[in-house]
DNA sequence: ATATTTAATGTAATCGTTAACATTGTTTTA
DNA sequence: TAAAACAATGTTAACGATTACATTAAATAT
């Protein structure tokens, strides 16, 4: 037999709104009659439908979350701290792999606003501006993590990017490397845009020139970054450091160093974007730019479920963007 | 101004039946009018709302699926696995991170229950029997991954935990290593629980006993394997020796050897249970049980996927499980 | 050409809740 | 004690789709 809202008020002998307005925990109301309700309730285990009350109220307290791919470290980190935040205030996640394709992007999109989420954190692509204008538009909150889309204007969350990769890369030159490749990916994304320009602005600020055949450019991937590595690898003037830009990257780097027989720092240093946990046990130790990416995640969650609050109100507000500051961690994979 | 299925039936010259009918491709049409609705669709950019179709059909099209802990690299890979399977059947997945804590299930579970999720993937904790039966009973598909819960009638997809310990300990026996240290967790948990065994039984039938002071139990986090790999290295006798029972205990073995800077294989031995990525990457290349972990999740959900679709039909029929193998990685950290 | 069958569309109830408004019951004030 | 004010509860129309059933239009048979 089916358990409904009108099954607990007719037990409980009072109206459906009464029942209702037990479960918003409303004041006003006399004890007797609450308590009356709430036995009926635990007696027959009724459950709110919180599809139907989503319905009625127009609010799902749910928000989407599209990452590149929960596989990286760097995006579950993300998913589990939007997550611990989300539950705190009582929001459940929908969790979406957009893996960098901007058609799955934008398949999910429409799945999140067909479902009416109250809120989205989203890891653009950078391509589906017009639709994320058009989803803002209709209501749904929206912060961008990581990275920006031209044309759309929200709030945004994102780690100083250009100032990591000039430290790192700048921190190389200090120790002498003169000949420092790129591992990169995605330029048309704007952490891969913004990595490539502080590598690049480090090289020059060093009095060096930029050279083509050390900047390489992939997916963001551990293959890729496999790939790469192994193309440099065979350059005829080998390079005698590497900069890695993403954590997926570095990994694929270090891969094909060790197999390449390669000693590090010896004969080549590394220094990775991003500082994975695994990064103290490998040998040598990886000096890393560590990027607060747990912050990253509860911050966007933070920013989005005050948004939804006080939705409306900052509607024409001028949208901002919080960037957070990265560290270089030395360790010993640079000499 | 709102535009639901009513704008369009008014646009279009037809009734809200036959706009319905268009969205569920329904093949008695004219085409005419089909291409009429279709244009006006397109027109107001009409997107269907999920929330009322759902309460209509008693159906979501969403699964949920709670993991320990997407930050562990096991249950990403398992998140992600499920997230593919889901998209390509039309399911949306909502995450939860149940954080081995019954409590954070039962709460989980309720929301999922409350939301009308279509089934669920749930790593139990193995304590809310009386819940994930009651949930049944409503009609929600569940399908058990990686472990058990007593009392509960349902699918499992599970790893062959006992015979993949087994094997690991009988290696470490075959090469000679006599004082085995054993790092695991929660034995009130099947996985836990199992791999404690096939450690206990490689133990005695090579004629050894299994030493409690080398038995060293924790919760599979990554500072519960440090915690207890510092107390085994601190033993009078050192044992020759660590299998540590998942990824997060193996990584957290490994900082502590490290810091206490012994060298493997020389000093001590290790084997891990699980394969993440970095362990190629590590000094030396670590030996490892290799689990299916992806083959786990979309085993899973494809089970789960089936049921759903079938519902009803095999609401009497026996529940199965689905065991998958283990692999013996061999690399450089025994000798 | 009319009756009969079949195909295409329309009407309206329904899913389970909430909330605006109406009503009843209880105090307080004059 | 009656009137006024306020507190507690009830009635019922939404929310936006789907679908059983009713109706109308077209196709076929007689």
């Amino acid at each position: 037999m089916k358990i409904n809202i009108k099954t607990v008020a007719k037990k409980a002998g009072v109206s459906t709104a009464t029942v209702s307005r037990v479960l918003a925990d409303f004041k006003g109301m006399r004890e007797n009659t609450r308590n009356k309700v709430l036995d009926v309730i635990k007696d027959l285990n009724y459950e709110v439908d919180s599809v139907a009350r989503s319905l009625r109220q127009n609010k799902t307290y749910t928000i989407g979350i599209i990452v590149s791919n929960v596989l990286s470290q760097f995006y579950s980190i993300i998913a589990k701290s939007v997550e611990d935040k989300a539950l705190k205030s009582g929001y459940k996640l929908i969790l979406c792999n957009g893996d960098d394709d901007p058609f799955k992007e934008l398949e999910y999109l429409k799945i999140l606003k067909s479902n009416k989420v109250d809120g989205i954190i989203l890891t653009p692509t950078g391509k589906n501006a017009e639709y994320i204008n058009n989803i803002i538009k209709s209501g749904i909150q929206v912060v961008l993590l990581d990275r920006l889309v031209e044309g759309v204007k929200c709030d945004s969350v994102l780690v100083d990017n250009y100032n990591g990769s000039y430290t790192a890369v700048k921190y190389l030159l200090g120790r002498g490397y003169k000949r420092i490749a790129f591992i990169g990916g995605y330029i048309d994304r704007t952490t891969g845009r913004q990595r490539l320009d502080g590598y690049s602005k480090a090289i020059r600020d060093a009095g060096f020139k930029v050279i083509n055949d050390l900047v390489k450019i992939g997916d963001f991937k551990k293959e890729s970054g496999m790939k790469l590595t192994r193309e440099i690898l065979e350059e005829s003037n080998r390079p005698d450091a590497i900069f890695a830009a993403n954590i997926d990257m570095t990994l694929g780097c270090l891969i094909e160093i060790r197999k390449a027989g390669l000693s590090i720092p010896e004969d080549i240093a590394i220094v990775g974007f991003d500082d994975p946990d695994w990064s103290i046990i490998v040998e040598p130790p990886l000096t890393a730019i560590s990027q607060p990416v747990y912050d990253l995640g509860s911050t966007a969650a933070d920013l989005l479920i005050k948004n939804i609050s006080s939705k409306g109100d900052n509607s024409d507000r001028k949208p901002f963007t919080i960037t957070l500051s990265t560290d270089l961690i030395i360790r010993n994979s640079t000499r």
